[in-house]
DNA sequence: TTTTCATTGCGTCATCATGACACAATGTAA
DNA sequence: TTACATTGTGTCATGATGACGCAATGAAAA
């Protein structure tokens, strides 16, 4: 218990003079792995519940920065899409009682009007990320962290599990606007796990010709003259984003509608 | 001075322990008046600028119920469209030196440190409301409270510009999923009042024939029997929502792309 | 070695949405 | 009474979309 103690009580004494003191960055960073969405989680360190990677703003830090920050830690990575979407600020989010019990087990005496207890209003940041690229770590009040199927989550904490849900859904709105494929696909890839990348994205099955032929359309991908090895069947061609025309497009939006 | 100077001194001395000491909101007050879209902005109470309405958040209040205190308070309506649109999180968005600017001119001392001084995080929220129905009034710190044409802004304080011009990309972004023809046009309006009302937003000219085609199409509009009187040319035929059907086809988007 | 068969690449066709434009009707103002 | 800007309605060519056919591929099964 002292592996966690130790930075804990370190986080409790300094944290007040250092970090914001009502303000969270949560993080639902999203990887795509063998057909399926993936959402990465840490596991609480009493409970059976898990809970988004977050982080306090530290006071002359950018709140872009904060989840930035949460990010490299769980995951390694630097250079990732990040985008907020939604604040949470309702007061009954959060919950003294909790916190009050998991310290309490902790064996740490925390008095009721500690900073770390009271209201968090907390922004909400998706991050599309290279699942292969990314490797999860713990944090200091959790050893475990690991990827979820976004259909098969676990119990998460307070409200994650809203927060999860609206991150898909401002995923969904943005789809068209926002390079996702670009960030959650390798640099290589078939048509198929493109297609399976936006179904399950938009939870709703695609006519695999219909689908090929519109992204074709866009002009954005690039055919390359490479098949995928060692595959049943026939095998499909590889395929890469053409970056520069990807950007171009997306200014207006891939499905203008106006 | 002094009508200006006591409320301000309350807000001082008592603000640091009823309202969040980092976070605050602002509001994009929308209204559409004589084909063009207006922003209800504040005088500065000295300097030639002028600002969003915006406010604190009581450490109990819920952020939405802030925009909604705001907004009431500034336009006396209670039942408004309000959506949270984006977070602005930068050290640098505030301006210590501004408010201590104002504070001296004031004849208030006001010691460095003071919380409201420090850096805040604002939520950004966009309103939209029926022009008509709004009565402008000024706050504590202001007495000018006015509508201005959004093409013709006058010079705004800190990063409020910036936050307008966000305001109007979200905007854009989701008028295909918001009921922003019902909440910015009267309970009756003309088929070139709604037009005017999407090219002012899109910022784009739009066929008269194929946008009533369109928008007809959609099944979300009742004509009535009555023509707007008193009209040089041909008049118009009033319409107004049918808000049902209306709800029903923006859970979809009016404008489905996938 | 041959056969099987799920999967891929490419194409067709009917239908619907879209952009561009024509024309008659309306009703105030000249 | 006439002029004319504006509105209501419609047409037409083009392009996008949804539904589906068919041959080619290539590992796995026979």
């Amino acid at each position: 218990m002292l592996r966690v103690n130790e930075p804990i009580n370190q986080l409790l004494l300094a944290g007040g003079d250092n970090f914001l003191t009502s303000l969270s960055v949560d993080c639902v960073i999203l990887g795509f792995h063998e057909g399926q969405l993936k959402v990465l989680l840490l596991k609480h360190r009493y409970r059976d519940m898990w809970a988004l990677p977050g982080g306090f703003i530290y006071k002359h830090e950018p709140t872009d920065a904060a989840a930035y920050r949460v990010l490299k830690e769980r995951t390694g990575l630097d250079d990732v899409f990040l985008n907020q979407f939604h604040v949470f600020g309702d007061p009954g989010r959060s919950s003294k009682e909790f916190h009050l019990e998991d310290f309490e087990t902790d064996g740490i005496p925390m008095s009721s009007d500690h900073w770390i207890l009271q209201r968090f209003v907390t922004i909400g940041y998706y991050a599309l990320i290279e699942f292969s690229k990314a490797i999860p770590a713990g944090d200091l009040l959790s050893e475990n962290c690991q990827w979820w199927d976004i259909h098969e989550l676990p119990t998460l904490i307070l409200d994650h599990h809203e927060i999860v849900n609206k991150a898909l859904v401002a995923l969904r709105l943005q789809l068209s606007h926002q390079p996702i494929g670009y960030n959650l696909l390798p640099e290589k890839f078939t048509m198929p796990e493109l297609q399976k990348l936006y179904e399950t994205i938009l939870d709703k099955k695609l006519d695999r010709r219909n689908f090929q032929r519109k992204l074709l359309s866009f002009n954005i991908l690039q055919r390359l003259d490479e098949t995928k090895k060692g595959v049943a069947h026939k095998a499909p061609y590889y395929y890469k984003f053409d970056l520069e025309k990807y950007n171009d497009a997306l200014r207006e939006g891939l499905d203008s509608g106006w």
